[in-house]
DNA sequence: CGACACATTGAAGGTTCTCAAGCCACGTGG
DNA sequence: CCACGTGGCTTGAGAACCTTCAATGTGTCG
């Protein structure tokens, strides 16, 4: 931990890698170190568990490397993810007393967690924290929305296209491109669960889209996006 | 307009139904006056469409009275129905350039509006009023979540069973209990949109459950819950 | 190499959708 | 007042899509 001996409380932060894309950005040099104060870095595991369903929400964090999803149950034991969150998204339920959900590494992370009472504490106190939160909140409602009309509106084919289409998008870090390579930081039952299907049938569907040419299949955590016009279309 | 021959300038919000449940509850009367200023009221027949999907937000409000509902479409026009907007909700997407979904009235409706830009530079400048529009974001969000727990997870029974659960709780003003008499402001093919399900599959369920004398339809547009606990028994 | 988890493929089945007809409530005009 | 038309809702039959169940295939790690 060299960063503890320099003089200036402000260590992780001023190396933070999304420093600049989180909820952070907009604190100054004053506010980053009270807020580094009652923040620490943590990492996880793929497969770990950080939050369970219903449980007391005692922490909120920043995501800094690594993906992981929300997800819920019902009685009978089906899941459904209900977000999948990457670096610098903001992770957690401030304001509320239970999570609405569980929370999952998907890949090893790198997160930067804080007690939720601090946080909200701080946030109080920092109308400009406040406001990127707020936008940023806003800004996930209306992605949670738009995936509403891919669960209840669309073919499996709309569906698995449409989620190809995401994932490069946010993981093959720049607008995807023909040819891009993307990882796949989940399981074919986990994409299932993002798109309200079951196992066999993504994999159905990937395999014809692979027979199509639209897409291949390295391994089984990699796709390759070939047609992207093509894969936009059955996307519709 | 009696108000604005007041010397105070409060008018409206003094009398507003719902001044201590939206987000203006925590403002003090120099504040209301402010938003009073940049607000106001604006009546809207059942049917009528306040916003379109895709064009530039202009405008956002509270709803005082009445039902709306937030809706998008897949290119093949197929709708679906993303949020229903009660008493006392926020409406709008603030700090955003294009709203994501249409806004259409249910009833006759009356809300509270504001220019998005004017909303915002108050909201900037009134930091206890954005942070009850971020608690109330994040309920939203909570909110969406579980419904796509519904629209992924959900067979067409427990959709239904979920939805008249859902309406008896926020209509019939109070805890359902049996017995109670519910409004329902939708018609069957709105309620299709809401779950994800065809007209005729919202109406085989209605009428299975009615012959299980687990409902009662007295008419098109009202139910009345007359098993609660099997009512939740099928919703789980 | 063998065991294991995960993924693919196939065949059968079921729930929901589609298409079509009939029903009901309501309003209008004869 | 009743016939009639209209729009919304219900009901039925068949088809489609996705699921379920089951077997086979593939890659990884000891």
């Amino acid at each position: 931990m060299p960063e503890l001996s320099l003089s200036r409380p402000t260590s992780f932060c001023d190396a933070c890698a999304i420093r600049n894309r989180a909820i952070c950005a907009d604190l100054d040099d004053r506010e980053i170190g009270l807020l580094n104060g009652i923040g620490r870095r943590r990492h996880l595991v793929a497969g770990e568990q950080l939050m369970w369903e219903g449980d007391e929400a005692v922490l909120v964090a920043n995501v800094i490397e690594g993906m992981l999803k929300l997800s819920t149950h019902l009685s009978d034991g089906k899941e459904q993810i209900l977000g999948l969150v990457y670096p610098s998204d903001f992770l957690g339920r401030p304001f509320g007393e239970t999570s609405p959900y569980g929370v999952e590494a998907l890949t090893d992370t790198v997160i930067c967690v804080f007690e939720r009472k601090d946080f909200e504490r701080f946030a109080r106190d920092h109308p400009r924290l406040e406001h990127k939160l707020l936008e940023r909140t806003l800004t996930e409602l209306d992605r949670s929305r738009r995936w509403m009309l891919l669960l209840g509106r669309m073919t499996a084919e709309q569906k698995v296209a449409s989620f190809l289409l995401e994932i490069g998008e946010r993981l093959g870090n720049a607008k995807a491109r023909a040819g891009t390579h993307v990882p796949l930081p989940l399981s074919r039952q986990q994409i299932a669960d993002v798109l309200g299907l079951t196992i066999e049938t993504v994999s159905r569907q990937l395999t014809r889209l692979r027979n199509a040419g639209v897409i291949d299949l390295p391994s089984r955590r990699e796709i390759v996006l070939q047609d992207l016009p093509d894969l936009e279309a059955r996307a519709s």
